[in-house]
DNA sequence: TTGTTTAATTGATACCGTGTCAATAAAATA
DNA sequence: TATTTTATTGACACGGTATCAATTAAACAA
């Protein structure tokens, strides 16, 4: 029972997972990324890849898991500072994250999977805000699921088209439609 | 010169259109989509397929844009039908042939290519609403295209979720959106 | 520091899908 | 019916996959 994980291990695992996404940054096409890529890029060996994943689909679940950690984390930051008591500030640090990171979530957002996982948060974030404008007494006059599905299509499209306004003005707008 | 297309060849694409369809409405995992599997639905052989086709893509290229090209036909109906004077009686029509072929085009929407020409059609309807709305004198306050990439957003969370609503209810939910 | 354990590399392997070809069979056309 | 075009067949080289045993390299524990 080994207390501390091997820190070979995890040089090899972070150097693929840094491979993958320096590749799909590059738009390289999805359908012809093999595992000898992925192992050119970091550096190892291809027998290594199959050491610790089962194959691409494992790595890039794997890769998402670890993407979606860190934009939890921003979030829960972002709930405790001031702006907190507007019902859409948690909708700008998503954005803004998203924002500094565009490349990636541009592509990432093809992911089935990646795509569910960010319409849950979304979801979440709707329904915070949907209760906060409860509490004011203006309430949404449609599901929260369809308000999250309808940004998660504008957060696709901002993203498509490189990212055209501001976290804060795309949040304006957002917000707009649901006055 | 030949005049008419050669029988055999018309026989041979339609069956092979018809192959790639039916085994993505089987939800057969795409990145596990080959040649071979197409050419055996099809009943035909896998050399006959170069024939026709440079490669997967190819064919599915193809195929979008003969689904296409039935939902233009579904649509230029219904800009002539007694609802036409509603601004959003195209989109009603735009999601019944969805609601019609759901299991079809809730793979499909899976494909870059073909969201970004959906996208298209519904950025159209949109503008003719955009339109019709401004001659009375009740503008959108956002883009066009956000309001587009919206409703894309809602339709794709529609499919997924199996079509929970008809077309003309959540028609409204859409409509109810921009009041 | 040394011996033990674990991870990474190397070269080999069988397997599968791709894309192309020449030869042949089958169907359409005039 | 003769000619042209399409489809089939079997073969081929190529490249990526997934796995293996043997070896080298790094980490850990005493």
């Amino acid at each position: 029972m080994s207390r501390k994980i091997d820190p070979r291990i995890k040089r090899t695992k972070r150097l693929f997972k840094d491979a993958l996404i320096s590749l799909i940054q590059e738009n390289y096409d999805k359908s012809k990324l093999t595992v000898q890529t992925i192992a050119e890029r970091a550096e190892l060996n291809r027998a290594t890849f199959y050491l610790h994943y089962r194959d691409i689909d494992d790595l890039m679940e794997q890769t998402i898991n670890e993407i979606l950690e860190e934009l939890h984390e921003t979030m829960k930051g972002s709930s405790e500072d001031a702006h907190s008591q507007k019902g859409s500030s948690r909708l700008v640090s998503f954005l803004e994250h998203f924002y500094r990171n565009a490349g990636l979530y541009k592509v990432m957002l093809e992911n089935k999977e990646f795509r569910k996982r960010v319409f849950a948060i979304l979801l979440d974030i709707v329904t915070y805000w949907s209760d906060y404008r409860k509490m004011k007494g203006r309430s949404f006059n449609v599901p929260n699921e369809i308000v999250a599905a309808s940004v998660l299509g504008i957060v696709s499209w901002w993203l498509e088209e490189g990212t055209p306004y501001s976290p804060t003005y795309l949040t304006n707008f957002i917000v707009e439609r649901f006055k």
